[in-house]
RNA sequence: GCUGCUGUAGCUCAGUGGUAGAGCACUCCCUUGGUAAGGGAGAGGUCGACAGUUCAAUCCUGUCCAGCAGCACCA
């Protein structure tokens, strides 16, 4: 603490302070430091946070200068400074298009414009072209604290009224920070750059145009909201385009007709044609987790389809989510009347009629009963996509029916269980995301304490750490997401646990407890792959389409090099098809070359040449996928090698 | 659902106001070749659907359907 009040002590990160006039800018400072930092620097680190270069210091604080060179700052500022100046570059070409908002978001950052005419790709080259010669003016960027009133005032006079109204949501007495790169000016809470020319030129990218709704509501116009890329450096730039390529070779929707796994047409939007070899994908995993649910103690029911509209309306479904349903009326000749049913869009209301069924007693408890549940709900044409988000899916559900005292445990044994399921399939990683109570909600505050309690209790219990998501819950109880990771750092979320206190109610599920009267039991939802639609799509994309053998559709390709190996040919793949192994044979009329870069390209995982030496000395010659060398081994130990490999990870 | 873009052979894509083309894939023939495309020939399209303009529409206009990107949605 500094004695005089008109000074300030600055702390830097080696330990060592000086003492400056109150209101000395991070600008200052730097330049004090060194006439090159001065030069160099973009911002500060002020007790940890984001500070301007311009922004006065008032009182004693840790400082740290931060220059391009410093990763997470240097970023964040040449992003939002290019939001700044695309939007100016963009009003500079149509001084009429109106200006909103522009975050930094993720590698990069966009900005929402109002503009009659829509922006081409033509439009993005010019306005970069723009960009880049408002970098190299190098215009200062220059800031100033305004009333509200001043700036609506500002905003009203120069025409903007997106501004106008972000502004008037402010209270009154607050006051707004404006900056300025060169004469266009912003509002914005800041930090900025020193100037321009501190953008790398070379650096960043315009992306893609698309629709955006004002303030991300549907009911607000629409804008048109310009996305770009950009890094500290031209090499960074380049690799992010490259991995965008990566990423952009491993779409389960590209794969998924290169490995003829499955297509999709118009006449069924939303819903999957799963060919032979998807098939063999959906089924495998279908097998591994109907094992898996055995040896965890579910019961497997089934249960209809088509289902009337009575049972939607006491579970609720029709009163609230009617617009996602098919609805299928069926005029039957001597009906008076039509009867009105849907298709299930969940398992829950049906899963509870069986549950229903005679009378159950608290020793049936906890009773955790799964399906493979197909189900149906008209999801919005723009939301489909590929086999992730579809109109017809299967979910591996199941319902866990049981008491109070019962959730800690049974949410720890689905942790354990979600959790070997995820490393079976490749996934080791995942994050629990526990979200608790809602702002409106049913239920006493102490069934809520008591659920949420049970909940941590088991995420610990298991040794899991969690991610708290305050007020996500529903509305009737708390639940758990699980969220895996690829192997490109996408976040997917699959799993979930949800509490349910609420559907028993409405359907009036009943057991008979010890002491001889009925009770109600919880139900919890849960999930570990949501979909097997959409996780065979995160398995695709995850694996590029290189599945591990146990999943591979097409797991072994016995190709024949010369005709006179044809026999031994087939042969190996009734060997290997005896062992359970998915071989077929190649003895098509073409070279070797062609054969193999055509499984190659099919991923299929092996491939065994064999030509006249290999018939002689009765062995193989091994090619695994994205290898470039070829192994020669003998009959007889590779076919129970390939069978091991092939076998499903819980049958080891 | 909203905004924008797209829809031509199984796939990837050219092209034109006078009813269509390439490469790969496919079929047949030749070739028996040792680890990512051997050669030749052939077949294959109501140019997403329906209207309209026009002597004439795959091409221009409208409506619809589907796909793509983003937004909104995801019980």
């Amino acid at each position: 603490m500094s004695l005089d009040q008109s000074k300030i002590s600055l702390t830097f990160p080696d330990g060592n302070a000086r003492e400056y006039a109150a209101g000395v800018t991070a600008a200052e400072v730097a330049a004090d430091i060194s006439k090159s930092l001065g030069k160099k620097a973009i911002s500060a680190q002020l007790d940890g946070k984001h500070w301007d270069l311009q922004w006065p210091i008032e009182a004693d604080a840790q400082i740290a200068i931060n220059t391009l060179a410093d990763d997470a700052p240097a970023l964040e500022l040449i992003r939002h400074d290019l939001a700044h100046i695309m939007a100016r570059a963009v009003q500079a070409i149509w001084p009429d298009v109106k200006v909103t908002i522009g975050p930094v978001i993720k590698d990069g950052w966009y900005y929402d414009f109002d503009r009659a005419e829509p922006f081409t790709p033509e439009d993005l080259g010019a306005i970069e072209k723009k960009m880049k010669e408002i970098i190299n003016l190098r215009d200062p960027v220059r800031t100033e604290i305004w009333d509200r009133d001043r700036a609506i005032a500002h905003y009203r006079e120069s025409g903007e009224p997106y501004k106008v109204e972000l502004v008037e949501a402010i209270p009154a007495d607050q006051k707004l920070r404006m900056y300025w790169h060169g004469d266009w000016q912003d509002l914005c809470r800041g930090p900025h750059l020193q100037h321009t020319g501190q953008v790398p030129a070379d650096g960043f990218k315009l992306m893609n145009v698309a629709g955006a709704y004002w303030r991300g509501d549907s009911s607000k116009p629409m804008l048109q909201r310009i996305y770009g890329v950009a890094f500290r450096n031209r090499d960074d730039l380049k690799a992010h385009l490259t991995m965008l390529e990566e990423a952009a070779k491993r779409d389960h929707r590209k794969l998924g007709r290169e490995m003829n796994l499955f297509h999709m047409q118009e006449e069924a939007p939303g819903q999957v044609f799963w060919h032979p070899n998807g098939w063999t994908i959906y089924t495998t995993l279908q097998d591994y987790m109907r094992r898996k649910q055995r040896v965890g103690g579910y019961v497997e029911v089934n249960t209809p389809q088509v289902v009337n509209r009575t049972l939607w309306e006491k579970s609720g479904h029709w009163a609230n989510y009617q617009e996602h349903m098919f609805i299928v009326e069926v005029d039957e000749e001597h009906a008076r009347e039509k009867t009105v049913n849907a298709l299930k869009p969940m398992n829950c209301p049906c899963h509870v009629q069986i549950f229903n069924v005679g009378l159950k007693s608290y020793r049936d408890l906890p009773l955790r009963m799964a399906e493979f549940g197909s189900c149906n709900r008209y999801e919005p044409s723009g939301a489909l996509h590929g086999i992730m988000r579809v109109r017809g899916f299967t979910q591996d559900d199941a319902h866990i029916f049981c008491r109070e005292d019962q959730i800690e445990a049974e949410c720890a044994r689905f942790i354990d269980f979600l959790s070997s399921v995820y490393s079976d399939l490749g996934f080791e990683n995942f994050e629990i995301m526990f979200a608790t109570r809602p702002e409106k909600r049913v239920g006493t505050e102490e069934s809520w304490n008591k659920m949420e309690a049970a909940l941590e209790a088991a995420i610990k219990k298991t040794g899991h750490s969690y991610t708290l998501d305050p007020g996500e819950g529903a509305f009737y109880a708390p639940k758990l997401d699980f969220k895996l990771t690829d192997a490109i750092g996408r976040v997917w979320q699959c799993g979930t646990f949800q509490v349910d206190p609420n559907l028993p109610e409405r359907l009036d599920a009943t057991y008979i407890a010890e002491d001889g009267a009925k009770h109600r039991p919880y139900m919890l939802h849960r999930a570990c792959l949501g979909s097997f639609e959409r996780f065979i799509g995160i398995l695709i994309e995850n694996w590029a389409g290189k599945l591990p053998m146990w999943l591979a559709p097409r797991q072994v390709v016995v190709a024949s090099i010369v005709s006179d190996a044809d026999n031994y040919v087939r042969e190996v793949v009734a060997a290997l098809q005896a062992q359970g192994v998915r071989a077929e044979a190649d003895t098509r009329n073409e070279k070797i070359n062609y054969k193999v870069r055509e499984h190659s390209l099919g991923k299929v995982p092996v491939i065994l040449a064999i030509g006249m030496k290999e018939v002689e000395e009765r062995s193989v010659s091994v090619r695994r996928l994205g290898e470039k060398t070829t192994q020669t081994m003998p009959l007889d130990g590779i076919i129970s090698d390939l069978a091991a490999e092939g076998t499903p990870p819980d049958l080891r």
